[in-house]
DNA sequence: CATGAATGAGCATTCATTCAT
DNA sequence: CATGAATGAATGCTCATTCAT
């Protein structure tokens, strides 16, 4: 996964095991910053250059193409995310929804953290070419379904409505979590981490007893 | 507001009454689905043309730039919430978590109703000149007030969680509204009345009671 | 003469002898206005249009080709001069020198008199298509000629330097007609028979006794 | 100055020194050659880019807009003739007629020595943004200024004409000066020597002793 | 006469990418 | 590694002109 993004065979050398990665992170830097200020489709390769100081041939040394600046932010999001996953999954001792509770926490806190590529990402992905694009879908078909099963097993435990449908649920978890990126300041007046939690309990709240409330006519 | 996503005063005579606006109406369509389909920055006015059956010279008697295509859709949207929102503050005997929830119904069946047009308002929004783009933005600020104020009201009539932010709700309801158009498909197993009502079910789980689920540690 | 600028034959019916010859005229001065202003390069039918509140497609009811605008121009100033060069040769008593003064003095009042015409002339004769523009440079240089030959008969007379190129000497005499268009202000200090005074004594001047003041190392 | 023509800051990197100021030369070359012959209006940067044997995409390494290489071409006019009045103000021994002489002399060898841009200059300056017309048309103010206080000085050495007004009398001088670009040929019977003589003959004789010839009636 | 929608050819400008030095 | 000149295809937009109504 961690070097996938790079078209590889023809760019440069690499001669001896992984070298120059950290110059690699600083082009990734630099498009990432960009890419969030300007949006990809109006950012030029020579706009990326010149947030590095090099020219815009000098860029071509990195990468083979635009897009695999877009790639390559994108893989490193993903490996966070399964890194959340991982962790989630892991945690001894929690009942479903407590588990859900955590992964909501992790997920908009990872988010928040990595405001500007999240940004970019729900942004962009779909500049993507296709073949590449079907490898981030399908892993983010995968949190669904983890977050799916997650609440059926409460669902199943007596934790949640059971009168809910739970993929639906699903999708409204992610959009508590993602639409963070579009009104989280990080200078505003709540922390991350109070976002993460009132976010954790919105989400915990409308899975567990979303029945309850009696519908207008 | 109706027409002034047209710059006019150069673009076409229209003289006398409201001449021709069902052929406005097709540009617009159009315009819609291939924005959807291939993002504003990735279509040409040569794509648009072409869907109409015109030949690119000929789009500029309907628009001054490429960009008032994009302006005519928000425009229309733009009216349509409006609309939501006479509607909810005029309904009768509704209590604020009533009234809460039959808002999100409204915005979502709205939603999903033009979900092509709403796809592209909040994929490309950004592409409008900041001027313009700014009156949106005062038009959706106005709408967060509105469910601001409605859960605000909630908590004070004792039918809501007090110890949650009334406008980081808010933000999570929107996100809930708005993230269907990333979900929803028309032809899937849920109608759009049913994901209308599951949303708001979730919504309103999520203000009344987020407080009562013990956070884990 | 005076209709040529007419391409004719397809253009308006024109039934009983001369008809609307008023509403040509009005054609004629807005063009005129329009030149004048932005130049008849980044002046597009449109902007003449809008100048007669008339729109474009109506215009070619008067006109075949954008060009027939300029002709249409040129036409009425030839007129012009050719009646200056008439009145100059038919006056009685003078000699040649007199008759060099009192054309500059014609010539330079038509010109005032008629300045936006003038500027778009020596701005835009270039864009005439050739066979046409021809014919106005044939004119052109018939004046040249009459100038030309005042001069020599007033060298022959004694009554001007003999040493100077009388055709040279013509050729600065036209630069001092023409060149006012690019100095006169209508609402300036000099009125226009001043600086047509000032300009045939300028000329007559310099016709005279140009090899009289001794030339510097 | 001599750069001043240059967007400069987004246009090509130009770190070290200055290189490559003989391809900007040939750049130039090349578009004065083609403005002169079909006028700036009706060039297209294609024409250019053929003159220049490369694509019309890399005339864009050498300027941010077409404009561009009509300011490159005035400034480096401007720069000339303000050459010409410095070395006729540096001229020791002259009388006020004398320096005249001299400066009409230099102007018209100078403009007919750059025949090409010469026209260019006079053809096309109008189509050059107000905020850099403005700049030229400034240190043509100067120009005249110069040209009218040598006049003011003849007359007050009563060296001149005192009752013919100084400002139009230099309007006359560089009407003279000027024109020539319209009747020059560089292979025609006069070299540019002789007509410069000629010029100069005529401007002085102008201004020396127009009040003595008689008007006509 | 007037209208205005449509045409179709053209143009300035942009930009990802290549490659010789 | 870096440079920067060159490429070549594309794109938004303009505008003179036509023509059915």
């Amino acid at each position: 996964v961690e070097e996938s993004w790079r078209g590889a065979p023809t760019a440069r050398g690499r001669r001896r095991g992984v070298p120059h990665r950290r110059r690699d992170e600083e082009v990734l830097q630099a498009a990432s910053k960009i890419f969030y200020e300007r949006g990809y489709a109006d950012t030029t390769i020579q706009d990326v250059a010149d947030e590095l100081g090099i020219l815009k041939g000098s860029l071509y040394h990195y990468i083979k193409t635009k897009e695999d600046l877009l790639v390559g932010l994108f893989d490193d999001l993903h490996a966070g995310i399964d890194e959340v996953i991982d962790e989630v999954s892991a945690a001894p001792g929690l009942d479903p929804l407590q588990r859900l509770d955590l992964y909501v926490r992790r997920h908009v806190l990872f988010n928040l953290d990595n405001l500007e590529r999240i940004s970019v990402y729900y942004t962009d992905l779909r500049r993507v070419s296709e073949g590449r694009r079907n490898g981030f879908v399908e892993r983010r078909k995968f949190y669904e379904r983890f977050v799916t099963s997650l609440i059926r097993d409460a669902q199943d435990a007596g934790l949640a409505d059971p009168s809910l449908d739970a993929e639906m649920l699903s999708n409204c978890v992610f959009a508590t979590i993602i639409w963070t990126y579009r009104w989280y300041r990080p200078d505003g007046r709540a922390s991350a981490a109070e976002i993460a939690e009132q976010c954790a309990e919105f989400v915990v709240g409308g899975v567990v007893e979303g029945a309850l409330s009696a519908p207008p006519a």
